[in-house]
DNA sequence: TATCGTTATATTTGCAAGAACATAACGATG
DNA sequence: CATCGTTATGTTCTTGCAAATATAACGATA
């Protein structure tokens, strides 16, 4: 009968969202940019809320997620740990599996 | 490292979401009510509201989910058909599932 | 036929999240 | 030491969504 199921999940530490799915569209785009304003650029948020963001993901995380360099030639520029690479990849398994679990599970809806 | 998963899931027909958690909740309390205004009172949001979530549900799925009744004693009341409760009771048995197996994977980030 | 608590729906109001704007600081380089 | 593109923040402005408000319709009952 044509039924989607849908989800989302995130990773909590304490009482704060860790990581979404948004934060990691943002970190692999600084991943791939090397910079957070032109990680902003192509998502097409600002670079406040992009900022914001990730200042929020190190703030949650004890280990930081991303580095910065201030001025310089280019201005500066962001970069990943490699805690922050980790984290990433652990965080597409679990959903990717997530998916492929409720993928399965699509029987239960298959005589409603 | 006090990680914790935590999810969300729906399901979609056609482009439309059909059942959510917040509909759900909304659901069983119809079924535990028998009445929507008394549903919406119980859960604490407007009538209105309740009514647009109930009204997005039915209009999504081609059987429809709720029965109501208006005027008379008691001025009406609403109720799940069985469709209905079949589909909260499928909801409900792919999220535990969803969530269980999101209990599995929090192992990917023990060393994280 | 007046009452009552409900369903059903339109319209207005309020507010909070996000967008937009502004500005300081930074450091390599020429 | 002026320039440049970036990081890092604070402040104001907007707007979409939720809440609040209003009102019609309904039908069993006494």
């Amino acid at each position: 009968m044509n039924y989607k199921i849908k989800s989302r999940i995130w990773i909590e530490v304490g009482n704060n969202v860790l990581l979404g799915e948004g934060r990691v569209r943002l970190l692999k785009a600084i991943e791939k940019t090397g910079s957070l304003s032109k990680a902003a650029k192509s998502l097409k948020i600002s670079y406040k809320k992009a900022w914001t963001l990730v200042d929020a993901v190190n703030k949650s995380s004890k280990k930081p997620v991303t580095e910065s360099s201030i001025g310089g030639v280019g201005g500066g520029g962001a970069k990943l740990t490699s805690h922050g690479k980790d984290l990433i990849s652990a965080f597409d398994e679990i959903n990717k599996s997530c998916w492929k679990h409720l993928d399965q599970e699509l029987e239960k809806l298959y005589n409603l």
